[in-house]
DNA sequence: CGTCTTTGACCCGCGC
DNA sequence: GCGCGGGTCAAAGACG
């Protein structure tokens, strides 16, 4: 499937942002606490939802750091309530619940889509990423279904697929955020299979890379540990889920679609039932209490847990799990201050995060 | 027995 | 054109 490294227009983007705003200093990390966010939801966005003021949205709101100083993107583009969707989970929860900063692909941030929960499986940069690239077939998510029909035989031989090379391709919508624990693969709820692992130049660490094993459902994800500080790890996104729940309640959270609320936002949801969906006895739910989140464009929400997570995302997806909160969530007031962390990351938060946006805001 | 992880090889895009 | 790095495949092994 995708071969394509992370360089996505936006990403180029990103990374030329990087360059020109490589500039700086330290940014205070975030540290969001919240406090119902492990043990009330998925991503610590507890029932509440509002603690969140920051949650997502707060990823909105670094995206349009990313793309300029300009607006919040994302978050007009959420801004409007939307009705929960309560379909399909469109993000991979990620096991924090509030992205701190998030790094939409400045295409489209640019465009500006509106997030569509329930197209959660058309993700689609509905815009022009969609067609150009993925036309054969070549998506992960659903044109991995016909790949794997179809050519699994030719495939055999590895990837030959023979790809136009005019057409770059594009990435599904990717988003990543970092989380303070020892566990390098967190649970959030969905079956992954470990499909490769590859050193990082830049870390020690190594990468692994992830795909979610729900037939059709294409999302992956990689898994990085910061080469700074090893006690963060990086965890990117790519795609949606196509299926309400967890592939297989196997040994995650053993909730139904039905009534995981979770997924309703698409991924991240963060519906005022969430919490109900975490079973103390999930993973998920010992990740949160585990470990730390950071936020990073959190400002200070918080409250009582010592819960700290970063938020990057390069997607225009994210929107979709953020949906589920949009309804109440509050417009960050500050932009996403720094991420200490993701300064010092070198691994995806390179590809993902712009220099830019982990520094401070300035205007 | 089925599923998942590990691991080496291969392919691709990009920079030089 | 070449080399590097990233991403993916798939066989083999490990595990429950």
């Amino acid at each position: 499937m995708d071969r394509k490294p992370l360089n996505d227009d936006a990403e180029e983007l990103i990374k030329r942002r990087h360059e020109q705003s490589s500039s700086s200093g330290a940014s205070p990390s975030f540290h969001l606490d919240i406090p119902g966010a492990f043990g009330g939801g998925v991503f610590g966005l507890p029932c509440d939802a509002e603690k969140g003021s920051l949650g997502f949205m707060d990823l909105l709101g670094v995206q349009d750091y990313v793309s300029g100083p300009a607006a919040y993107s994302l978050f007009d583009l959420l801004q409007p309530p939307q009705p929960p969707p309560l379909q399909l989970p469109a993000q991979p929860p990620p096991p924090l619940l509030s992205p701190a900063s998030t790094v939409m692909e400045s295409s489209d941030a640019a465009n500006q889509q509106p997030p569509t929960p329930a197209n959660s499986s058309s993700l689609s940069p509905s815009s022009n990423e969609g067609q150009t690239n993925k036309t054969a077939g070549e998506e992960d998510g659903e044109g991995e279904e016909e790949e794997e029909q179809g050519n699994n035989q030719e495939k055999t031989k590895k990837q030959l697929k023979p790809k136009k090379k005019n057409q770059k391709r594009q990435r599904e919508p990717r988003f990543a955020f970092m989380t303070k624990s020892d566990v390098d693969h967190l649970d959030d709820g969905y079956r992954w299979r470990k499909y490769g692992q590859k050193a990082v130049k830049h870390s020690p660490y190594p990468r692994s890379y992830y795909r979610c094993t729900s037939a059709g459902c294409g999302v992956k994800k990689r898994v990085e540990r910061s080469s700074e500080d090893p006690s963060i790890v990086v965890t990117t996104y790519e795609g949606q889920h196509t299926h309400l729940t967890p592939a297989t309640p196997r040994g995650s959270l053993g909730f139904s679609p039905e009534t995981a609320t979770y997924g309703a936002g698409g991924g991240f949801g963060l519906s005022s039932t969430t919490s109900s969906f975490l079973h103390p006895q999930s993973n998920f739910y010992q990740h949160h209490q585990q470990h730390q989140y950071l936020y990073g464009s959190a400002p200070s929400v918080n409250t009582g847990s010592s819960a700290s997570a970063s938020f990057i995302s390069s997607s225009p997806s994210i929107p979709s799990f953020n949906q589920a909160q949009t309804h109440n969530f509050v417009r960050p007031s500050a932009l996403p201050r720094s991420l200490s962390a993701l300064q010092r990351d070198h691994g995806l938060l390179e590809d993902i995060v712009p220099t830019r946006m982990r520094e401070e805001p300035k205007e």
